[in-house]
DNA sequence: TTGTATGCGTTATCAC
DNA sequence: GTGATAACGCATACAA
């Protein structure tokens, strides 16, 4: 069903229907409506291939996420999904890549192809070819998270240095002297992932600030890896009153020990961290947490987007994301040793 | 960058870069290297949008999503990313569209619009108007999941109803005479949700079969509803000695529950259910569960899916998936009582 | 207020 | 083995 079987029904030009159904030059009340009837009847839609050809433009957005081998964490997820429906509020469809890095098919179709208006790139490395190859192509872009020279980008992210300061300075208040950092696993701080890196930054800057003894301590991202954490913690390091955690993944494990190990929380040993606020309402004791919000990244890094589309010569726009400690059961005064 | 511009620079017409990109009818040595060359210095694709338009198809899935609202499962989100992988396998992009149910923009601009070649629908519920609406828009499309009239569907499902049943059976054969159904939640009961309904189908007709006492409780698809069923299980039926589970979402608090009314797993309670594997393994003890396939479902669907684009009136096929059950260490014999 | 004509970038048919 | 050209469906400049 096309353009011209419309017209032909309502008994107009094609180009009177097209101008109908844009408003762009104004036509009389009664073809417009008949022409609608015609519409509503057969059910029209303008065909996206066609319109995308004529106008340059697709609508549609490339999300570029890590392949399903990685095993997604629920944040990026919950980041996906909001992408998805706030690109559907301004009526734009998203595509997704799965894309390791290295240069594969799906990615160079999306870019090359002129599939999309613009890309949102996840899980950004540090250093990251793939935005060159977006910068080449001329392609609006905007990274979740930030590649370690990150002029001439668009980015948003979460501003874990902050934020784990936050949490030591918070529990530093509260007396501990000894704090221990639950960062993400060995192999993601040697790959130079920026959360981890910043985590350990804002952590050893804020023990340094409270004359704090601080131990940072990484850990894989599963439960079974938070548990065991959990049991080097108490063995090795038994002066610790006071854990901050940015790995969400390992808390079911986290959680898990304590119970099993009989450990009072937050009566012998203090948790604050940064989680989604699922995790830490479900947590017990519900946890002291900055509540990353997901949801509203997924918002945010469209808009963004969208801006740069719009205007592509407008300067480059960052959000630092840096939500409030939300004061829940896990922390309390240090233990009076 | 477009073919003529390649011509251009390679002496040619568009036509000869045409063939000697798709192999369709001959071109010399010479020419095609030399078009080859052109194309690898300046990084020429087909633009998508003309391709489409001119061959009348898009290269693009269409994958329904629930909406992000309702947060998703983390089998489902497996499923995506599966799917999503698959489909890049076959150079074919994916289109996402969060649809509710009710009639939305986002589902009806890939429907209508022609974006897609088919349509991967998630979530489906057992009266649905999206696969008339698909049907009648002529679009292929496969279910996950399938409807209360599955005729003229091609649909995959994972056979909740057969693993219920078979972990019934399994936990019989150890001596078990009462047992509990941890199942989903009471309103995606009421709402007609498939898995769910099967589930208490096999349940009931397994506990029948082997004259046991069965007893099914609804749970709600989070943490803490999990640990409160645990309680009201102990409280009330006290007779219990093994439950069977299909609430993933559920299991952290089952977990936590377990652990703090310190329940002997599997000495006093056997647990035996349908989870992701890595949901099995890291529980503890580690689950004795039928690992739902998600990774496999995504590559089943897409394959699917693909067939019925290819072959519009080849009949409909459907992939009801049992996967085997994996013993570990959750199930044990009854207690002596 | 409406109709005609053109071009977006491709593929495929026809002609050489 | 290669080139010219039509057509896919739409939006819009131009004409009336």
């Amino acid at each position: 069903m096309n353009i011209g079987e419309i017209a032909r029904r309502a008994g107009v030009s094609r180009s009177t229907v097209s101008y109908a159904l844009s408003g762009r030059r104004s036509v009389s009340p009664e073809t417009k409506q008949r022409i609608q009837a015609v519409i509503d009847e057969i059910g029209y839609r303008p065909n996206a291939a066609a319109r995308a050809l004529k106008e340059g433009r697709t609508r549609t957005l490339g999300l570029v996420i890590p392949p399903a081998s990685l095993r997604l964490t629920d944040m990026q997820l919950g980041f996906v999904a909001s992408v998805v429906e706030a690109a559907a509020r301004a009526d734009l469809d998203v595509l997704l890549s799965p894309s390791g890095g290295d240069h594969d098919r799906s990615f160079e179709r999306i870019v090359s192809g002129r599939r999309v208006d613009g890309v949102l790139l996840m899980e950004i490395r540090l250093e990251d070819e793939r935005v060159g190859r977006l910068r080449q192509a001329g392609l609006p872009f905007v990274t979740i998270g930030h590649t370690a020279d990150p002029h001439g980008t668009s980015w948003i992210d979460v501003d874990y240095a902050g934020l784990v300061a936050r949490c030591v300075h918070h529990l530093a208040d509260l007396g501990h002297r000894t704090i221990a950092l639950l960062n993400r696993s060995p192999e993601l701080l040697a790959a130079g992932y920026g959360p981890a890196h910043r985590a350990q930054a804002g952590f050893a800057e804020a023990v340094r600030q409270r004359g704090l003894s601080g131990i940072e301590l990484p850990c894989a991202d599963d439960p079974a890896a938070g548990e065991e954490w959990l049991e080097q913690l108490r063995e090795h390091h038994p002066d610790v009153t006071a854990v901050t955690t940015v790995n969400e993944a390992a808390m079911p494990g986290l959680q898990r020990g304590i119970e099993r190990l009989g450990v009072a929380v937050p009566g012998e040993l203090s948790i604050a961290g940064v989680a989604a606020r699922h995790w830490a309402e479900g947590f017990r004791p519900q946890l002291t947490a900055a509540d990353v919000p997901a949801l509203e990244m997924g918002s945010h890094a469209v808009e963004l987007l969208l801006e740069r589309i719009a205007t592509p010569t407008h300067p480059h726009r960052h959000l630092l994301l840096a939500p409030p400690i939300s004061l829940r059961d896990s922390t309390g005064p240090a233990r009076p040793d």
